[in-house]
DNA sequence: CCAATGACCTGGG
DNA sequence: TCCCAGGCCATTG
């Protein structure tokens, strides 16, 4: 197995577990890594969302990049993370759509809107 | 090969 | 509550 057939693993893990998130609710990077069995690997769940179409459709990935709810991920502190202005803008105009409160266009709360069903690491470690 | 770079996380101050 | 240092690790140049 090569290492982009790892990576390519790595990124569908991610996908699929960010489609469980529920509508209007958000989830943390670190959170999703814990669900893949890679509890030291938030910043490379960060990495796979970046792969995600912003607007045109990609067809060179065998996967529905479509249908990739990445918006309702964010840190960890419930604040939208810093990357690129207009995808961050846009994710706050996502969340709101759904019903999700968004103070000062960058913190949520995750006591109201967070998902985090148990996981074998809880702690980190 | 090595250094820099992230859509990160935690604990301490 | 906010901020930061240190840890983390795949990817990129």
């Amino acid at each position: 197995m090569s290492r982009e057939d790892l990576a390519r693993a790595f990124h569908y893990a991610v996908y699929e577990n960010v489609q469980m998130i529920p509508y209007g609710h958000v989830t943390s990077y670190g959170h999703i890594a814990k669900l893949i069995y890679k509890p030291r690997n938030s910043r490379q769940v960060g990495q796979a969302l970046k792969f995600l179409p912003q607007g045109e459709t990609r067809l060179d990935y065998p996967y529905n990049l479509n249908n990739v709810p990445w918006w309702r991920v964010i840190s960890s502190s419930g604040t939208i993370s810093n990357r690129d202005h207009g995808s961050m803008i846009r994710q706050v105009e996502l969340l709101r759509a759904e019903g999700v409160q968004v103070i000062n266009d960058s913190k949520i709360d995750l006591v109201t809107f967070g998902w985090f069903p148990e996981t074998e690491f809880d702690e980190y470690d």
